[in-house]
DNA sequence: AATCCATGCAGAATC
DNA sequence: ATTCTGCATGGATTG
């Protein structure tokens, strides 16, 4: 019959391919696509402009949700690494030897060409970025082992101005509140006392303390804290301006010119917004206390740290087609032609890449769903995550979220594109408004759309399975279902290469079956339909779950507007020589006509793979205060089609012709098969084999094809 | 406990 | 004697 060549390019080949050619350059070195941004925006060769990315701040975690790689050494480093509120505002720059090497692994990993340099480096999933105190322990400003603390720098060497003391005591109470449970006054004590004399060794170390004394009155040791970098930049910058001292020291003086700039225009910020509830919060500065907090930035603010997600993009188009659906399906159109799917893949087959955190190069990327893409693409709704999605969307894709409820807080507007860098450290409050209308607007999009993904996760659950069948396809000249198409090989079922059978365990059996079986995961979904007349099937009811539509499983095309009514696996008896077939009660109560009498009606099935027709009856035996349904006059289907215990068949109707149709459907028994499939029964079973046997007419013989 | 359903099996029909 | 028909039985499953 026709189409059984049409469904393949619904399965997971082309998808792959496509994912293939996708993660190209996201695999490549994301990070270094990153660099060549990040320099070849010439930055660092002006006289000190601005820096497109030096706006990675936060008051957030230095990194990200992740939790800290290793505990660091001091006692007072717990608490900084316990949360990011308190990492936010200790006071100390703290480094580990675990941080360390954590950081060469890490740098080796993203940044390849990056020199090596003992740079701490954010948890494995964070954003790379650094303090700006780190940073400078990255330029060996520092000791890179030393606690240092600039506020020594602020507070013991020349009184504050009255305003500003009274500023700083001010941002430190709002310190202490939101971390009084942390170390931070024994912090800041061991802090001031190690540092009360900060020993810069050299040249580099004399320019930035007296840049620090020179801008005390703009930036506050807080506010130092505060100021992220982000790591690439860094380390590029300083792979372009040399490792030499006058590289450093251009260096130095570009991120002091950076942090200046930063720092005065936050103040003028400030100064305009003096009715603001904190006054002292940074218009950059994420407000979210929550120590796990990784605010997702909108498409349009991008914070540098999480330019890898673009998870966080909420790419307009694939979530618009994945909400358009307006049947709430995730595959939407028709699920056997692979036009649905197809049109998922194009969405999301990039998605796979989203575990190497492409480059922000746009907004309008991919949707990256992290490792769950697979499935994703061939079941959007799968990723539960279970793992459906997984969970590892959730891990990346959504590390952005970290337990902060609210994603978008960062409030300066970064443009990935560094055509549009300058425009960050000259941000108005119009474009913080114009922003945060974005933002919001953005936000709500994506929590519509993560709830609606969440939704489907949940409801759509077997769905999954179901299409996970989709790239499944039939031969029908051998009347053998081949699952994948020989070449993508479902779960559902294993390819057989001799015989193109499909093993196709019986699910009754799969449970007690001391064979190792691969359980379809389709035997346990409901059917779906192949027209859009029959309201989805709930799975309240193991028979009900048990139905498999075939031609989900074989990519079988609806131009015979098929519609699935049953299925049934074989059991011996059904295969025997009584040549009867004893249906599901409550699928034949539902889809094939109501009998009036025990009697039943004459019903002619036409065989879907011969397009033979065969004339049965279907009638019921009354049994106990029940029916038992049953399809007579099966013998010479079932020895057509060979079909034998564990085999099945499918019911169909042609809703056009108003027909039934039926499909036999053969499964490959990896073993001994009654033995092992019906362990509890195995005395019945036995018997029956043996009655089965005695008449010469079991299963056995009529083995054949 | 109720129900489903695989199959045993007695009896009828047929060869 | 063999096959077919239809009910009965009881394990498994469900609610």
């Amino acid at each position: 019959m026709k189409g059984s060549d049409e469904h393949a390019g619904a399965g997971g080949g082309g998808g792959g391919g496509g994912i293939g050619g996708d993660e190209i350059w996201l695999e490549g070195n994301a990070e270094e696509d990153l660099l060549v941004d990040v320099n070849d925006s010439s930055i660092f060769y002006s006289d000190f402009p601005p820096l497109p990315d030096f706006p990675c701040m936060s008051s957030s975690s230095s990194s990200s949700s992740a939790p800290a790689p290793a505990p660091p050494p001091k006692p007072v480093a717990s608490s900084a690494s316990s949360s990011s509120s308190s990492s936010a505002a200790s006071w100390a720059l703290l480094k580990s030897d675990a941080e360390e090497s954590y950081a060469d692994k890490n740098r080796d990993q993203q940044v390849a060409v990056a020199p090596p340099l003992p740079v701490p480096a954010p948890p494995e999933d964070g954003i790379d970025c650094m303090e700006v105190m780190e940073t400078f322990g990255y330029m060996e400003l520092m000791d890179s082992n030393e606690i240092w603390d600039p506020s020594s720098i602020f507070q013991t060497d020349n009184p504050q101005p009255p305003h500003e003391e009274s500023l700083l005591h001010h941002h430190h109470q709002q310190q202490q509140q939101y971390h009084q449970n942390d170390n931070y006054l024994l912090q800041n004590e061991v802090v001031q006392e190690q540092q009360k004399a900060p020993a810069p060794v050299d040249e580099l170390g004399t320019m930035f303390f007296e840049w620090l004394k020179s801008n005390k009155e703009y930036i506050s040791a807080e506010d130092m804290r505060n100021i992220k970098l982000r790591r690439a930049t860094v380390e590029s910058a300083s792979k372009r301006l040399g490792s030499t001292k006058e590289g450093r020291k251009q260096l130095l003086k570009l991120i002091l010119e950076w942090v200046e700039n930063y720092q005065l225009q936050k103040k003028q910020a400030a100064a305009g917004a003096s009715s603001s509830q904190f006054p002292f919060q940074e218009p950059f500065q994420n407000p979210n206390p929550n120590p796990n907090c990784n605010p997702i930035p909108s498409p349009d603010n991008i914070n540098p740290c999480f330019l890898p997600s673009t998870w966080l993009h909420p790419a307009p188009q694939p979530q618009q087609q994945y909400v358009a659906d307006p049947t709430g399906f995730p595959y939407g159109g028709d699920l056997y032609t692979g036009g649905g799917p197809s049109n998922y893949q194009t969405e999301y087959q990039t998605l796979e890449t989203a575990q190497t955190w492409p480059p922000s190069s746009g907004p309008q990327q991919q949707y990256p769903m992290g490792a769950a893409q697979i499935q994703f693409n061939q079941f959007p709704e799968a990723n539960t995550n279970s793992n459906v999605v997984t969970g590892i969307p959730n891990q990346q894709g959504f590390v952005g979220y970290g337990g902060n409820p609210y994603p978008y807080q960062h409030q300066y507007s970064y443009q990935g594109n560094n055509n549009n860098g300058e425009k960050l450290v000259r941000l108005g409050s119009l474009a913080t408004k114009e922003a945060r209308k974005k933002r919001m607007a953005r936000q709500k999009r994506f929590l519509s759309h993560h709830r609606h993904h969440q939704h489907h996760q949940h409801h759509n659950h077997n769905q999954q399975n179901q299409l996970q069948m989709i790239s499944q396809k039939v031969d029908h000249n051998h009347q053998v279902i081949s699952i994948g198409g020989g070449e993508s090989r479902s779960a559902a079922g294993q390819v057989n290469p001799g015989a193109n059978w499909v093993y196709w365990p019986n699910p009754n059996a799969a449970g007690t079956s001391s064979v190792p079986v691969v359980v379809p995961p389709a035997a346990e979904a409901p059917p779906p339909q192949v027209v859009a007349d029959r309201p989805p099937v709930q799975g309240q009811n193991t028979s009900q779950q048990r139905q498999v539509p075939t031609e989900k499983r074989q990519g079988w095309k609806p131009e015979k507007n098929l519609k699935f009514l049953l299925q049934k696996v074989l059991k011996q008896s059904d295969v025997g020589n009584l040549g009867r077939i004893v249906l599901p009660k409550k699928e034949a109560e539902t889809h094939l006509p109501e009998l009036e009498a025990r009697d039943g009606i004459a019903i002619t099935m036409e065989d879907i793979g011969t397009s033979q027709v065969w004339n049965m009856r279907y009638r019921f035996w009354p049994n106990n205060k029940s029916r038992m349904y049953l399809l007579e006059n099966t013998g010479d289907f079932v020895r057509a089609n060979g079909l034998q215990e564990g085999d099945f068949i499918v019911i169909y109707s042609d809703v056009k012709c108003a027909k039934y149709m039926i499909r036999g459907v053969k499964v490959r028994q990896p073993g001994p098969k009654s033995e092992a499939k019906k362990p509890a029964k195995s005395h019945r079973s036995s018997r029956t084999a043996a009655q089965a046997d005695g008449s010469g007419s079991s299963s056995q013989p009529s083995r054949r094809e």
